[in-house]
DNA sequence: TATGAATGAGGCTTCATTCAT
DNA sequence: CATGAATGAAGCCTCATTCAT
């Protein structure tokens, strides 16, 4: 019973491994048995479809997110710095330790872009994201609350797109830390968060 | 003579378009050469290796957007509507029009992310994407000088990592926009204008 | 104990519905062993190699087949008109309710046709077919004992081919009743019965 | 070009050897590739689909038939006569030199009894049989215009069918010459001969 | 030079059979 | 004894690349 969840979470974690180093596409199902030391068949046992194994692996990365934005969200801050909580931790998807997730993630939205997914897959996926960008608009709504946001309604939705853009941009960096600048000129962490504080800074005082 | 050069042409362009369709590793050349109405083995001859094509695709790309940030460095206007122009045309790579091309450079930074490239190749890239960013520099350069842009020297490079991350985000959402919206919320135009406008406001008011 | 033998049958039958729809070759053992709600280890505890199970159904398909020539032995007509109830019963055998028994032994000719099967397995179906041929041949010898049948040696010979050729033909017929008419006619109940009687009326009157 | 087509001409006839031998569905693409001393890839650029093969193997295999009944029909012998002649022909199928060949249709005919074979294809197949059947209807026609058959209109339906049972049970012998004796007793041609015979005679001369 | 043909290596997936509980 | 889990061998098919005309 344990063992069988065991043999589970080994596969998911060489193949997230793997996905991660080198992409969906360059990933064979026979590599993902073999560094989780288990045949072939096994591993389509567990997952019939190399897309099941893919979605299950990216489900996962998503949910692996999940925890830091429910610290800050049980947290004792004011709204606002809640907000500068949520993206500090953006920022930190990019250091070392989380770099592995976000360029899957990454790559997730790649393959989707190629490759039709089925549906239900897609909606899977969907769910594991809502969980994060339920918790995010909760703490603008806690923010407006408490008085520590003061936005317009039209500010507040050039500031969803913002915060949209900000993540966006993050998460493409990821990928990127490992290769030499030529392509796309990647901020280090202190830059992003020159940039992080200069968002807050305006979120705290809106031009009138 | 004229005849290689509009064959080599023919081939590069039927590249472009399925890469952008299906992504580089689901377009087999076999299908390029079709498309192109040539042998495979001629396709071979010009590009020996699959990947010399996808270089040769991505460079033209890259060179193809050039033109609009020519245009506009030799426009009459100040710096800061220059980089207003900038960031508008940024917005305009998410169009109908643009959008193919767009889709092939996101694809091809995700292609580098997975697949070691000669650095001979990537070079080549660099140095076409080098053509971009300096036109940008002087936009950047001429606003100081023409006093329209009044930024601090930290200021500076905050901005321009606020550039970097308004780039990348929206190359990243041309990947999207035919795509359901479950993964990532894809911002229209008129959204991402309003954003840009912001930027623009605050670069010209500095917060003291 | 009586548990075994009612598992037992249910492999054998879920085996035999399953044969008779796909195939041999495109049932597989956990198929069976789903739909007889037996786990594969225990089918394969039964019958240690898929070609046994084969085998066994096959075997009780013919023997299903016994009890209709047994009738007729019993009965009390006479012998001519025993061999038209034999020709009857096969006539049967493409309907509805035989089809698929009668299928699976057609597949099972075709089966060993293309595959070594071990002999001392060929010989229990040979068994099994032996108790109906036993059958068939003591109707002939009453029909020539009471008179009713009257063959010289020679013509003997040929009836028995007539015969077989009869029943060749029909078990044929089942496999296609199916599909289109396309690879083979298959002539319908009225037709082969019209065959029948002309075969009755001619073994009444041998042509002098 | 010539090349060519010797090439594919090996393909089809090691395919026909092996499918014959061993059954569609036992032999491999690459078994076939192989004792065609070309590689898979080949095999496969010019039948894209296992299935592709087998059609054109099958295809092939019924042409082969045709010139025997096409030679029947341009004699100038009388209807009936050349009705003995086809049937003869039927007889020589199950002999060494032909058994190849039916063997093959029978296979194929089980083959489509339990694996869905697109109509397109079997379209194909039904053309080459058509040929095939043309001919022997317009035998028959002969027959009866040349005053050697005469049959009543029923007759003629029964006789068809006859003659399709005929025509059945020995193709499916074909099968069998090799295996022994216990599925199925095989006639040897003597025994089919005289059936023929018998059969010819009461053509002949019908039951009043 | 231009090209269709040829191909081996490799990818995904299935299945009869064996293990271990 | 019953069973779900495990598995390697094998099958179909694809594709970048090379050959031969």
């Amino acid at each position: 019973m344990v063992k069988k969840l065991e043999r589970r979470k080994r596969m998911i974690q060489a193949a997230r491994i793997l996905f991660s180093e080198q992409g969906f596409e360059k990933t064979t199902m026979q590599k993902i048995a073999d560094e989780s030391n288990v045949g072939v068949a096994t591993l389509f046992r567990y997952f019939p479809k190399k897309e099941d194994l893919i979605i299950e692996v990216v489900k996962e990365a998503i949910e692996q997110h999940v925890p830091y934005f429910e610290e800050i969200i049980h947290s004792n801050k004011k709204g606002i710095e809640k907000i500068d909580d949520v993206l500090t931790v953006y920022i930190r998807f990019i250091s070392e330790e989380n770099r592995e997730t976000t360029k899957l993630l990454e790559a997730f939205e790649l393959y989707t872009a190629f490759t039709p997914v089925e549906k239900r897959m897609l909606e899977e996926i969907e769910k594991a994201y809502g969980e994060i960008s339920h918790i995010i608009s909760e703490i603008v709504k806690e923010g407006k609350e408490d008085g520590s946001i003061q936005l317009s309604i039209s500010d507040e939705f050039i500031w969803n797109t913002i915060f949209n853009m900000f993540g966006t941009a993050i998460k493409k960096y990821t990928l990127y830390t490992f290769l030499p600048d030529v392509i796309l000129p990647v901020p280090n962490q202190e830059e992003l968060t020159e940039v992080k504080n200069m968002m807050i800074h305006f979120l705290k005082n809106p031009a009138k």
